[in-house]
DNA sequence: CCAAGTTACAGACCGACGGTCGGTATGTAG
DNA sequence: CTACATACCGACCGTCGGTCTGTAACTTGG
């Protein structure tokens, strides 16, 4: 009868008390590396336990649900999506072309320097069965952009050079390019990785061309006016990217270690 | 004593077989009204099997998971839509244009006939939290009309007279419209609950003549060739809808009965 | 018409996972 | 030092997807 009916919990470990910020934080990074490296459903809150390094009580102290840790890294994804518009929006100066231009080509631009961020970032994207992230992030991005690139365009109009029949209309049809762009970019990539490197870059930079082209149309602008096509950039990130080697793409492994 | 250790089941109901394709097309009944009316994730296996009135063991007899269920019912809306859009496309005749905006006003015409069906189905799409099921079936139509939707364009282009700069992706695009539909719709069925019919079919309206005039910039087509609006037909779905009251908005409802 | 085999089904059971709860350590204000 | 707030722990629970053993209904060969 020495087993007491309740057992009473004895911590081994020392408590380690960090500001909600700083955890919710930690946490958040655990979480979006699992997300991104397994997709939504396969990742467990005690998987997300184990890499922060905290327990359940702790985790239900910050977050309501596991639904809030997407809400939580989508909402990262887009706030930086968001500021790296404003600052594409507030940097550009000229006329409303000269800065629709300027915001478009700084926006679709591959940072060479963050090549092994987008690597990692693209492989989570391509990698099936994370649709649900991808679908939430590109969305929830889309939202954030949708007003800063709107009024960049109702710009355009009121100063005479942008012909549109419906703002709302094109706005959210040039947003949808984006979404589209995922199969061009897996094809480059594929591509770059078998040792095509300029099929890779020919993929894309037809792609972006025809997107240009595209533009050019819905906004009513003389053929050429939109470019957003970088062929040197995508070169050496697809060659950042093919020579990291072929990613794993398993996602059902589960033999024993 | 008398209990055995492994109870023996005993079946009280008389036994009801079907032919396996009937028994699996009444599941997918019950999954498909469920899944509409809740939402994927909060149908579960049981509701399921409530439904259709059978049991667990018969149902892992007729699907593998609980996915499978998504996939039957995704896939019933994409052959339909699949379907509907190659006898459009068989119906169509004349020149490319005329065949285009005739497949144009087919496919996406409100057949007055249907009111309750689509009511059903639109209050279902636009509630929230339906965001899987509504992506995966518009995906997945998407997906099926995009290679007769792409060999209309196609043909028009060899017969001259479309001018388009990437065929994929102006084909994509011109899906696309599909998807952000979705938000005009409720709009426009928002305005007519609200007894404002001419104001919803309005919304409606000026969607479709916007979807139209970008149709024709994107194809290289002169101003108003392609019209999909058709008001009337708008009027008559809209007073169907609004007629019918209100939808059932709630959505956790868990009260007691 | 019956025995043997196959298929359609029933329901007890299981393990995993999301979430709760009573309790414990670590501050901080008065 | 006391009182209160809060970060955190981990045993426990309910639910849900999925498995398994067993049974009734249909089919077929003799």
């Amino acid at each position: 009868m020495s087993a007491p009916t309740t057992t009473q919990p004895v911590f081994a470990t020392k408590r380690q008390r960090m500001t909600p910020e700083t955890r919710r934080a930690r946490i958040l990074d655990a979480a979006q590396g699992l997300f991104l490296e397994r997709g939504w459903d396969a990742v467990t809150i005690a998987d997300v336990l184990d890499v922060a390094g905290i327990s359940k009580g702790g985790f239900y102290h910050h977050f309501a649900a596991k639904e809030d840790l997407l809400d939580g890294v989508v909402e990262r994804f887009t706030n930086e999506a968001l500021s790296s518009a404003e600052t594409a929006h507030a940097a550009a100066t000229g006329d409303a072309l000269t800065r629709f231009n300027a915001f478009l080509a700084d926006t679709s631009r591959w940072k060479a320097e963050q090549a092994p961020q987008l690597k990692f970032f693209l492989d989570a994207m391509l990698r099936p069965g994370n649709d649900v992230l991808f679908t939430r992030i590109t969305n929830a991005s889309n939202t954030a952009a949708k007003p800063v690139l709107q009024g960049m365009i109702a710009q355009g109009i009121s100063e005479g050079c942008f012909d549109v029949p419906d703002l709302t209309l094109v706005t959210e049809t040039i947003l949808a390019f984006s979404g589209g762009r995922r199969t061009a970019i897996e094809r480059a990539i594929r591509a770059a990785e078998a040792d095509d490197l300029d099929g890779g870059v020919d993929i894309l930079t037809s792609r972006m061309v025809a997107e240009g082209a595209l533009i050019d149309r819905l906004l009513g602008l003389p053929q050429g006016s939109i470019a957003l096509c970088n062929s040197s950039e995508y070169r050496l990130m697809l060659r950042a990217i093919a020579q990291d080697g072929p990613p794993d793409r398993r996602i059902d492994d589960q033999s024993p270690p």
